[in-house]
DNA sequence: GTTTAGGGTTAGACGGGTCTAAAACCGAAT
DNA sequence: ATTCGGTTTTAGACCCGTCTAACCCTAAAC
């Protein structure tokens, strides 16, 4: 009914309402999705008409209830598959994105639910990202805060790590920064950069802004939330 | 490079000249796909350019080695992942064909190797269906032939199965008749359809014509050649 | 050797998803 | 309040895979 694309676009907006909790401008889908902005316009055009985002001209989309019920969908797919590559096929954490951004669309409600119990029911993937639910209810919040928000001195212990790029997370888990694992915070440096080091690693290791941004974290002592 | 549909029509054409070994015509392959015949010719025109088959106007076409090659890697990728489906995630080999149909066009490389090697280098899919080989190379001619050459009192070994009906092969397997097991020839009427009745069942089987044609068995006794 | 039935091909259209170029709009700065 | 910069949308094009309608070819029948 949808085609690839569509949900595709779903996805993209989905996990872009997740950040910063605005409408989604068009220029941030076009840059998420590689494609040009009249692309993403006229996709939206598309999506508005059945249902599955709410548009104001010029300013931006939210998605529909609907709509956000096709992403989890997409985004459950995606996990599951995340996990069982890592799990049953041997791929590391790191390889693990391209190969489900590939299958993700193509697997049945059945495989869908197979692998699921082939897992037991997992409500994370590899990256520590929460999995939804087979409901596809709306989750929480997801877990953890930005390591920016944190400052020097502090322990934090890793929750996920949501970068897609495989370089990004072999260094990641050369370093020790892998979901589980406790940090000490050495250094935020104004430009965003922090600097840290794992349980796990002699190293210290420094996050550009980009990468640190998407190290979720908890604070120990506060954990349960 | 290539498209889903085009690899489609590859396979498509790849398999109809394993039957008869002959030009496929048009007709053909809109048949097997569920298409119109002139959107085939505008298809087939398209791989023509490609270099992927052979085409002589009015008279049907022929896939080049490298048309050959391209639809031998579908076919692997499809019988790899029927096999690992029954194996790894208790799919049953009746339901295994349209996942895989699914599937076959989006996995990567990498991951039919793991594939393979997790089921250890299969030779044959749940229905007895030669696996082509990593190299591409055209195989031999297949296992067996069809149960219709043979007659009343005939004593035979099902090699493969292979028809894509869920509900045929549902009905096969509950008639004792799968890859592996013995088979006796009760009676072949003259429309065709084969009477039988299975070393692993009480019950005799009748096999219409079309499904007779999918069902390739060996003799015991001249087995090896 | 003509005719003819039936399948194959051309022609032209359409929807999907994408692009570039040009116009329209928003919002901030003057 | 006006202008200006940057973003968004409109306009128009293209390729893919598909369709229907109309035309054409082949091969078999006479």
């Amino acid at each position: 009914m949808l085609s690839d694309v569509m949900e595709d676009y779903l996805k993209a907006i989905y996990q872009l309402q997740r950040d910063h909790d605005e409408r989604i401008k068009t220029s941030e889908i076009a840059e998420a999705l590689d494609v040009t902005s009249p692309t993403v316009t006229s996709m939206l055009e598309k999506l508005e008409d059945r249902g599955l985002v709410d548009r104001e001209k010029y300013r931006g989309v939210t998605l529909t209830d609907e709509g956000e019920t096709v992403a989890l969908e997409v985004v459950r797919h995606h996990r599951l598959l995340e996990a069982y590559l890592t799990e049953h096929l041997d791929y590391d954490w790191s390889e693990v994105h391209a190969e489900a951004d590939r299958l993700e669309h193509h697997i049945s409600e059945d495989f869908e639910q197979r692998v699921a119990d082939a897992l037991g029911q997992p409500t994370v993937d590899p990256h520590g990202s929460p999995i939804p639910s087979a409901d596809l209810e709306p989750p929480d919040r997801p877990n953890g805060e930005s390591v920016t928000e944190f400052s020097e001195g502090d322990i934090v212990v890793v929750e996920e790590v949501a970068d897609r790029d495989p370089e990004v997370l072999s260094y990641l888990a050369d370093h020790g920064v892998e979901p589980g694992v406790e940090l000490e915070i050495l250094e935020v440096a104004p430009f965003g950069m922090v600097t840290a080091r794992s349980s796990t690693s002699e190293d210290d290791v420094s996050l550009p802004e980009g990468v640190a941004h998407h190290v979720r974290v908890t604070s120990p002592v506060e954990a349960e939330s």
